[in-house]
DNA sequence: AAAGTCGCTACAATAAATGTAGCAACTCAT
DNA sequence: ATGAGTTGCTACATTTATTGTAGCGACTTT
């Protein structure tokens, strides 16, 4: 029997095929996740600044998404605020270079203003 | 004057701050757009295969998807069905790691079924 | 005690994803 | 050339997610 793809908010357990990546893919996938794991690089955050540094999300989705990340063991709420687990740190070392390369695809196809 | 988060299918232009790494962001968190990818990387696939392969994606959403990865130069619409553009290849070079990090990670999450 | 902050919830409105049906264009064997 | 099968994709109703705004209770600062 597959695992079902959660609902938001519910815990993230599996894509239909149960494959790792897709699990993951599947949490990634949701508005705003890779922008606030983004964010917590830097260092532990308030909710509120996660809030304003997170463009227009909303405080219903940005909490939502911490209980998400909380759960899988991405996040955790610190004293200090939120912040990166060691799992946490260890996926953005992955997802750090995509920075670089964001800069010279905007660049090529002519996405962003800047 | 700031780019606006595009809605589903129209060109995705720019998150609110106009970052690169915040559109690419963005456009990789929708449903799908990661999974897509992920699956076009082991070569050109046509719209019925990527279909079942993408677990559960409805055909809507999966032309939504293919038609913003086209817009942003990540995916072609070629002789031999959907595939990654060299951009598209490129970014799944920096993707791919995931594949076994998600492994670890889902081993030391219980997340999922295997 | 008044005035801020904070994390978060409630809730209505809008947008996105799902699931199903099916159509037009094409292939291919008869 | 006709009918059966496949393909890419659209239509559309239903379900689910996200947004936007208001505000509450706990806390801190003055």
């Amino acid at each position: 029997m597959p695992a079902q793809i959660p609902k938001a908010g519910e815990p993230v357990r599996g894509s239909k095929s149960g494959k790792p990546i897709m699990v993951l893919f599947d949490l990634l996938g949701r508005r705003w996740a890779l922008g606030i794991i983004w964010n917590l690089s830097s260092g532990p955050q308030t909710f509120r600044s996660l809030q304003s540094n997170c463009e227009s999300v909303s405080p219903t989705v940005l909490n939502t998404r911490l209980k998400e990340l909380r759960e899988c063991g991405i996040v955790i709420n610190g004293d200090s605020g939120y912040e990166l687990t060691t799992e946490g740190k260890d996926l953005f070392v992955y997802l750090e270079p995509l920075g670089t390369w964001s800069q010279t695809w905007s660049h090529a196809s002519n996405l962003t203003e800047q």
